[in-house]
DNA sequence: CTATTATCGGAGCCGTGACTCCGCTTCAAA
DNA sequence: TTTGAAGCGGAGTCACGGCTCCGATAATAG
């Protein structure tokens, strides 16, 4: 018996929810104003995901999906380092603002430990294989691996995430796109 | 009438404590936590710091205070392109497991509105004059500026912060090192 | 169409944490 | 030393947020 159709809705309203509200006011953000804007009852929020923490996981799983989704898609387009700095610059200008991947990522680097989630593996294969090409490439230095790139990339949103500028954002991201550079 | 020396006392003590915790716990330690370690009543702290942020706001202005006082102290023994690098090394080793400094150098970076505190202006100023002979020098590109380098302290604090492998913590940090190079 | 049962909604419980209040203590001016 | 008042401690107040509970609702099997 598959599950009813309205949970699954419902489901995925709260999720989608939830990564904005998250986004606009941090994750200290309460649950009541999660199923506000999600426009169901709190009751339905704990159904789902019982758990506060079982929902931001939830959220930052999504969010590192479709980073990974990104990466495999830029690697199929473009020359390998090309696509590298560009995933790169995408991924801190989106959520530089927003900020909100930065701790996302923060945690899939932090699980070095014993078990990370499907999720995270599959997002460090992605990023790892783009890695490997742009440095068989020529195009990245050698002596960093997924794990500085993940740091960097947490480093590089924070950085940026606060500056409005356009154009001082450009000058600090070319400073992580040159660090990387061989040589 | 200067203040009485047990309330001067209770404050130094409350300030170091509230460091020393929000260190630990983060910064959404209870103010409990800090009367405890401080070893005085709630009422104290309070007394001394009407609101939680005003707390928080003393606890970065030290802070703040301190690096500047560093940067100072650089800049007269070593020559200027040493002494830069020198700094942004220690301050991201220091500061990098704890990420305590970050949040403070945030609040620094954000602070481009129209009232930055003593505090700030002094750490800009300092850091700014270091930045500027490097620059004269030929030890750091050109095109950024001292908003760019807070940003990217604040970045490199986030990207080291959680990694426990000291060789993997320097190959970051070269990372920022060598972007910041000049061509 | 109806019975069954998963799902929903949201009032309310409970713990936590910022902040207040006031009787007691201690400093320092005279 | 005395004494006025500044400072101290911590029990208590209040608001907020995570989470529970259960009567109402509505999706599916038959």
């Amino acid at each position: 018996m598959s599950p009813r159709a309205d949970a699954v809705r419902n489901r995925a309203k709260v999720l989608s929810a939830a990564d904005e509200v998250f986004v606009e006011h941090g994750t200290d953000a309460s649950t009541d104003q999660i199923a506000k804007r999600a426009g169901v009852g709190i009751g339905t929020v704990f159904r789902h995901f019982p758990t506060k923490e079982l929902l931001l996981e939830a959220v930052f799983a999504e969010r590192l999906r479709r980073v990974g989704e990104q990466a495999r898609t830029m690697a199929t387009r473009q020359a390998p380092d090309e696509a590298f700095r560009e995933l790169f610059g995408t991924l801190v200008a989106d959520s530089g603002a927003k900020q909100a991947l930065a701790e996302a990522l923060t945690e899939a680097g932090v699980d070095v430990r014993e078990s990370a989630s499907p999720v995270e593996d599959e997002l460090r294969a992605a990023l790892g294989e783009l890695l490997a090409r742009a440095q068989q490439a020529g195009g990245i230095r050698d002596d960093i691996g997924i794990d500085e790139v993940i740091a960097l990339l947490v480093g590089a949103s924070q950085a940026i995430g606060k500056t409005l500028d356009v154009s001082m954002r450009a000058r600090t991201l070319n400073v992580f796109l040159d660090g990387m550079r061989p040589h």
